[in-house]
DNA sequence: TAGATTGTTAATCGATTAACAATC
DNA sequence: TAGATTGTTAATCGATTAACAATC
């Protein structure tokens, strides 16, 4: 039982997904592993590798079905299921995520956010803002299994060790703190600063591009989303 | 020439800078290889290798010295260079970006947010909200090249477009629309939308850990930060 | 000396791409 | 048939890890 489904295959089908669906609503039908592989940044071989090893078949000159493959993709990542989160660490950045419009079409639902501090609830959030002394309780009674992390550095190993306790399996971390995966909890780690200061060393490496190449080894170079 | 530097490395570096930093704030003057394989999630022996091929020597019983170590890092990544960015788009994200108390620890400033309507500037902002209009020539004239991108979907392309032309030479991209690295401009793309869809998928792959199994292919998996 | 850690080579592992036969 | 695209194999590429000699 090899590993099938990886990481990265995983984040290819859901941009495929993505896509199929854009494409859908464009009215589109067919596609072609040509166009799909523009659109995520990849070779169209490794689309149809892809389609291949999950036994998605397409027609050898009419390309895929755009409607077979998004249904597949579905079941594959099962879109089916309810999806709730909850946010802890409801400043700047919890409360923006917790307004982001992009999880309505990703089938999400912020079901609570938690603070140390009574927050004022902002205007046009919907879900409640509870305090953290209750986010055992609410995780255990509603069935919540992932989490979103965006509370300050000083108390980010705090509430992820709340956070495992109360029993939460997977958990989107914004701080700057580094968290590692354990059987129980997958850590997924974004930082923002780190992100900021690799885009500048990128940009200063890729240098002026055709006239006045930088000193040393600035060659230019493919690079792509992360 | 071949591609030292590369993309996973710098990354890398970054993060030995930032742990090297803390613990030199903690007193310490030594460091194991180990203890930083540890830190950030990797082999020891790819310490040692990273340091190796930077060129950055230790001591074959005395560990690494973190005053040296930090300082060569900064000499390769280019520290002292004054770090401005814009952000495009001062919605929800974006403001909350803009007020991201983890910007003063990287030596970045944002100078500057930009956005179609007018916005009223949140209390505690300190830089100015200005229009779209005049992006191209304030980044003209104060020398910016590095930007972030915080609009809504359908005003993704048309900012993109907006950045390129203005001459920005790096873009860090929130919104779902996934945007192409150019010769140019080099796009990062972080889809808050995908990451949570992946790690759901994780979550229900990875299963209940010990008993309970999931049916098909549900084993567990090591699994790290992005 | 004994023990521990670096520095480096070789092996491994895995993902992507190139290439092409099959076929619609 | 000619042309285009899939499906699949082999080659490539690159990163990580294992292992161990060197050495402090």
């Amino acid at each position: 039982m090899k590993n099938r489904l990886n990481k990265e295959l995983v984040i290819r089908l859901l941009k495929y997904r993505r896509i199929l669906n854009q494409l859908k609503n464009l009215g589109f039908e067919k596609v072609f592993s040509n166009n799909l592989g523009d659109a995520i940044g990849v070779a169209p071989a490794l689309v149809r590798k892809d389609f291949s090893l999950l036994v998605l078949g397409g027609n050898k000159r009419g390309g895929y079905n755009i409607d077979y493959l998004s249904e597949q993709l579905n079941r594959i990542l099962g879109k089916t299921r309810e999806q709730k989160i909850v946010i802890v660490g409801m400043g700047k950045i919890g409360t923006a995520i917790a307004q982001y419009k992009g999880f309505l079409q990703g089938d999400f639902e912020v079901a609570a956010g938690f603070d140390v501090r009574a927050v004022d609830v902002p205007p046009g959030l919907t879900m409640p803002i509870l305090s953290l002394e209750d986010l055992p309780e609410y995780v255990a009674k509603n069935h919540i299994e992932v989490a979103i992390l965006s509370v300050p550095e000083d108390q980010a190993a705090e509430c992820h060790r709340l956070l495992k306790e109360a029993g939460i399996r997977g958990l989107l971390n914004f701080t700057p703190v580094e968290l590692k995966t354990t059987p129980n909890c997958i850590i997924h780690n974004i930082n923002i600063g780190v992100e900021i200061e690799n885009l500048f060393f990128q940009v200063i490496k890729n240098g002026l591009p055709l006239h006045l190449e930088l000193a040393d080894g600035a060659g230019s170079e493919e690079d792509d989303s992360e």
